[in-house]
DNA sequence: ATTACCCTCCCCATTTTCGGGGAATTATAA
DNA sequence: TTATAATTCCCCGAAAATGGGGAGGGTAAT
């Protein structure tokens, strides 16, 4: 068994393209048996990524519908550290087990296996495996495979990030210390004011550096600003 | 030397205080020999919690200055799912230096290594070994030791959260679908005129989302909710 | 079936923030 | 050293948010 993830590593060395992480996407499933295998990420700039296996219909409504908002596996495993089995995830509210049903009637399994994974920069993603089964088949096979797939999550990881450093992208904005300041106020629930006052400068000088930070970040407003300098890691409230 | 770490679980067990928590890091620190020992962590409702072997001076003057929010071990592993050596992290600016000089100045060493750790509801813990000794020292003392040092996070953390449920808190405020989509919204940048009519519903409507989901969260404004509601890992902007 | 919570709509007055300007001194870095 | 960035201060009008109030219909659970 051990040689199936050696050949894989082997081969994930000579991809230098997005298509040749979806080939081998494609490949892993069918080593694997499984019924679909999916890895999506998010990057710094919110740029979604993802290849995968389910079809091509289901990608779109699942987009269009911006069901990465409510689907367990995403909010689960946002916050998570571990791998976790789609069973111990909370299905329980109604927008969601509709958003189940029509999963399942694109072809999704009821079984799944997701790991979450962190880079640079508030960077995620996760990479599934998913099929159709009983629970006693799916425990089997997750046992029988849970290294192999932390590794494979890794790697594939690791290769997403190298292939798209190729696409040159804007270079991280760095907020200066009075910017990270005015925001991590902001966070707080702090108003300008007070915010003002806490960090002894004049209430003017204290949009200045928002207005800065929020330029910076790309940000349409001071709420848009202090969430993306959350979801980037620059600043905790 | 894994009779060291089997003894230590079975003795973790026994704990029901954080005074036993306390201890038992005072006990590993002389047990592997390193000049300290931390674990603290930040629960759901933002309260802190720490057991460690710093002195109280420089944990008083730490949280005095809330240096929790520049602290570089901190902000590099709120985001992050792998242990860290401190080298790696990012020590550039000069407020940090600043920072390293002081904590140098209170008996921390020069080595460390960071151990993030997540638990349910946007749970955050950090457990870290800190130690003084030259690069390859270090080295070794890592290489050596951080299969038991991740495990120990692991039950340590667990064991923490078992003794915090006993002092009952709070129940976890959920927010209903609308709140989640106005916050959402908001998160992304939109104004409310603008989210209103994306979720097609009347601007005074979506007000009184964000101003049930601001009582329940308990925060001071817009700003304050977003934030409260992603640091909770209720929403993702 | 009653309670409780969710969703939707509306008014008003007050406070706060936004987005455009401009300008000075001090650090930091190339 | 010279440029670039950071830090600090200021004005103003338009726009948005806040904090009260009230009201009706739906759903879900007890």
């Amino acid at each position: 068994m051990q040689t199936k993830i050696v050949a894989f590593i082997e081969r994930l060395q000579q991809v230098t393209t997005f298509d040749g992480i979806q080939r081998l996407i494609e490949q892993l499933r069918d080593l694997y048996q499984v019924e679909h295998l999916i890895y999506h990420s998010v990057n710094s700039a919110g740029e979604p990524y993802a290849a995968l296996t389910y079809s091509l219909d289901w990608v779109d409504h699942y987009l269009e519908q911006d069901y990465g908002r409510i689907d367990p596996v995403v909010l689960g495993c946002y916050q998570r550290f571990h791998p976790v089995d789609w069973k111990r995830l909370d299905w329980s509210s109604k927008r969601v087990r509709n958003f189940l049903l029509e999963a399942s009637d694109a072809g999704i399994g009821n079984q799944g296996f997701s790991i979450p994974i962190r880079g640079p920069n508030g960077q995620f993603a996760l990479f599934t495996v998913n099929h159709r089964c009983s629970d006693e088949e799916w425990l089997r096979f997750t046992d029988a495979h849970v290294r192999d797939l932390l590794l494979i999550a890794h790697y594939v990881n690791q290769k997403a990030l190298e292939v798209e450093r190729g696409t040159d992208r804007l270079p991280d904005q760095s907020l200066s210390p009075r910017e990270l300041d005015a925001l991590t106020m902001l966070g707080m629930g702090k108003s300008r004011g007070h915010a003002a006052e806490i960090l002894s400068i004049s209430e003017h000088t204290l949009r200045v550096y928002i207005e800065s930070a929020r330029f910076k970040l790309g940000a349409a407003n001071t709420t848009h600003a202090v969430a993306l300098a959350m979801a980037r890691g620059k600043i905790i409230v």
